[in-house]
DNA sequence: CGATGGTGCGGGTATATACCCGCACCCATG
DNA sequence: CATGGGTGCGGGTATATACCCGCACCATCG
């Protein structure tokens, strides 16, 4: 055993290299595989707020709010308030919602790619590995 | 198979989670996960120039300069120039290596801690699935 | 009805990460 | 020796990510 690879390090390795992957199969619609994934949650939840949209994803609350700003810079999101005057509700636009249709099967492909890459089995073992950590 | 789980962003969840992890452990000396790994980078290598270190870590250089530049104000490495005044030579100082010499036992401590909760097959699974991404 | 605590948000700061551009310097070719 | 390509570096900009702080607002308790 090399034991001087770091698991960490060569995590954040696979993390960059796998993000650069989605990221150029996604670059026709403008948006990485961050923002389309978030895109997909707020579809998904939609409306919510910030708060609980940064439980979803797991993510800072002030980075998805950075996020979304983005993602509403570029007319993709729409941030509207509820009754409480503190809550921002989040949904997406209609833009957004054809982004997310256009992008499924440029999404779908990457995914099948990675699968077929590493066959069934070793999917298999890779998500379960990601979960345990 | 729910085909809706993305790899990447799984993977990434997987990084963020291990990095802070990694990071809680190395706490006591100040520095994170990556600064470690780019120190004992540079003692392996050392005196290397900018360019050469990127290229070994497989990181953009800027980067690496960046997070440098971090660790010498930190006091931890040295930058000095060669014959060939462009180049700018990085080595530990005293206080780096002092640091690799605590930091050691930590960092042992988390990647055998991470082996143990894994097992020893899954462990050499996931090296083998992280470089075959 | 006023004080208090909880919740939601934005801003500020720091680091990580990447890309592009421009400057400096070295070396080879004419 | 002049010119030009290659290489090394820093700066600028953008995003991702986290933490902390302060402000606004709501609900509840006294």
């Amino acid at each position: 055993m090399p034991s001087d690879t770091c698991h960490c390090i060569l995590l954040r390795k696979a993390s960059r290299k796998l993000s650069s992957y989605y990221d150029e199969a996604l670059a026709p619609l403008g948006v990485n595989i961050g923002q389309f994934s978030l895109l997909r949650n707020i579809h998904r939840l939609q409306p919510i707020s910030l708060t609980e949209l940064a439980a979803q994803v797991e993510l800072d609350r002030s980075t998805v709010g950075r996020n979304t700003k983005v993602l509403e810079r570029m007319g993709l999101v729409a941030i509207s308030h509820g009754e409480d005057q503190r809550e921002a509700l989040i949904s997406l636009s209609e833009e957004g919602k054809l982004l997310l249709k256009r992008g499924a099967p440029l999404w779908d492909g990457v995914q099948d790619e990675i699968e077929a890459r590493l066959g069934a089995e070793k999917t298999r073992q890779l998500q379960e590995l990601l979960v345990a950590l």
